[in-house]
RNA sequence: UCCAGCUUAGCUCAGUCGGUAGAGCAGGCGGCUGUUAACCGCCGGGUCCCUGGUUCGAGUCCAGGAGCUGGAGCCA
């Protein structure tokens, strides 16, 4: 017995009239006296499930189909048929219905053929798959994921696997979770009192990776364009619906670029990302749309034809200042901008994706390249409509005397970047990059409101669940 | 970490002035129907988040705690 998902299925391509199987579990069961119950099945592969008619005449229909409900597991076999009611195409006259799992107890099955709140489903975060939602946030951050190694390979980048571990401390963008085999009951300490880390596993402290940017950099000036696209983790005890204690980010470098080249590459990057979700997750988009954000696919739509623009930093701040509007918080020359300043840029004055460059320097990292006035660095950041920052970027430091002025302004000590430091003595080069959090861009491009949603086991302060 | 709000049936919620618990969905049973989150009738279902206090009496008022959510900070 040919068996095809339930996607093949419904395409109907090549097998109407042909006996098939599908398999999977069951959405919803509706009876008819009759003498016929309809069964929704759905297997992951689309969005539809498709529809199995079950006859009287199966000798199981008393006994098993009638006990089917949301979650049973079933395996479907029969012809396949233009459906006679409304609302599919096509289903599945079935010849033989097996159910290889009931559901324990259906009353408290938390998957019901009803709306529930996204708060409840993260408590059953192994459950939550199997509705509609989260079915759709899969397959969307599959395409994501896809599209962005796909944008890549096809620009003649070079995926290259940055290390998770790290055992510089000094990746400096932020806390670090710590990696260790001491026995943190009885802990070795030299002779100083101080614990001794020589007895580690690594024979130092060791941390997982908070950014792979530093090594990849090292790549980058070997291969010329290069990505990193991994998970990546964050100790900050932040309780927001825009942080994760672990996630994964995509970080391109290119060599031989400047600022402008990055801000170019972003662009791309987004909307070759963007076309290929609404070509390819145009069912699991039209689900948004009806039940979780009216303009998801309308905001993709703008975005992959808009010119984005690009504003200095110091012009953004005078456009804030000159605005008229009342900011909660105050705009100046040398603060950062607030998510409602950069929304107010992207969403009411330019009405399209900006990219703000040249940051004051002291609000930035000791990696960004020095611009000529001294007090900007060549950094970036992308903002989109309706969410604010999605990339984040710059041009590197690539001249050592002036990397070391930055490092020391920072209380950096150039001993623990020795390596880092080679990159500029040995064949330095101008080279950029950005980096982007993709959970972030699967939150906006469903709709979702917050960020838990986005991956399927979601990590944060006080939760490591499943 | 700071500020605010919320916590009542398996789920989503209502619960008036402090007077002893309700609806819809889900589940069970029956009816009806090539049905579309079907519909109609009946039934079962409660640690009102926890601890303590005020009161004749607390889901309701007060204090402390926990969890969740939103905003801020930090950031992707």
């Amino acid at each position: 017995m040919l068996v095809y998902s339930v996607k093949q299925a419904l395409s109907g391509a090549g097998v109407e009239g042909q006996e098939l199987t599908v398999r999977g579990w069951v959405r919803t069961r509706r009876d008819s006296k009759a003498g016929l119950s309809f069964v929704h099945v759905g297997d992951g592969s689309c969005f539809a499930p498709i529809q199995v008619v079950a006859e009287q005449s199966l000798p199981n229909y008393q006994s098993e189909v009638l006990r089917l409900g949301p979650g049973c597991s079933v395996i479907c076999t029969g012809k396949l048929v233009r459906s006679q009611g409304k609302g599919q195409s096509f289903e599945i006259q079935a010849s033989r219905v097996e159910v290889t799992g009931f559901v324990d107890d259906p009353e408290t099955y938390p998957i019901q053929p009803k709306a529930h709140t996204m708060e409840f489903l993260r408590e059953v975060a192994h459950l939550r798959p199997r509705t509609n939602t989260f079915g759709a946030v899969s397959r969307v951050r599959h395409c994501i994921a896809q599209a962005i190694h796909r944008f890549f390979h096809e620009q003649g980048f070079f995926w290259v696997n940055t290390p998770i571990i790290t055992a510089s401390d000094c990746e400096g963008a932020g806390q670090m979770f710590r990696v260790s085999t001491l026995d943190l009951a009885n802990l070795a300490r030299g002779a100083d009192g101080k614990i001794d880390f020589q007895q580690d596993f690594f024979g130092k402290e060791a941390f997982l990776t908070v950014s792979g940017q530093l090594a990849v950099e090292a790549y980058c000036l070997a291969l010329s364009k290069v990505y990193t696209f991994g998970p990546t983790f964050r100790a900050e005890n932040s309780n927001t619906p825009r942080h994760l204690a672990e996630f994964w980010m995509v970080e391109p470098e290119i060599a031989f670029a400047d600022l402008h080249d990055d801000a170019d590459l972003a662009e791309a990057f987004l909307k070759y990302v963007f076309r290929a979700v609404l070509d390819e997750r145009e069912d699991d988009m039209k689900f948004f749309v009806e039940r979780v954000d009216k303009g998801a696919i309308e905001r993709l739509e703008k975005f992959v034809d808009a010119a984005f623009a690009r504003v200095d930093y110091g012009q953004a701040v005078k456009l804030l200042e000159q605005s008229g509007k009342k900011f909660e918080f105050p705009v100046a020359w040398g603060m950062d901008l607030q998510t409602e300043h950069e929304r107010f840029l992207t969403e009411q004055h330019f009405k399209c994706p900006v990219v703000v460059m040249n940051y004051p320097e002291q609000i930035k990292a000791f990696y960004m390249r020095l611009n000529d006035d001294e007090r900007t660095v060549a950094a970036m950041d992308v903002l989109a409509p309706g969410i604010g920052e999605i990339i984040g970027g710059s041009q590197r430091e690539e001249r050592l005397d002036v990397l070391d002025r930055r490092m020391a302004a920072h209380e950096l000590s150039p001993a623990s970047y020795q390596w880092y430091r080679d990159l500029r003595r040995y064949g330095t080069v101008p080279h950029a990059g950005f980096g982007l959090g993709l959970e972030r861009l699967v939150v906006y491009v469903c709709g979702l409101s917050n960020i838990r949603d986005a991956i399927p086991y979601p990590r944060t302060p006080g939760n490591a669940e499943f």
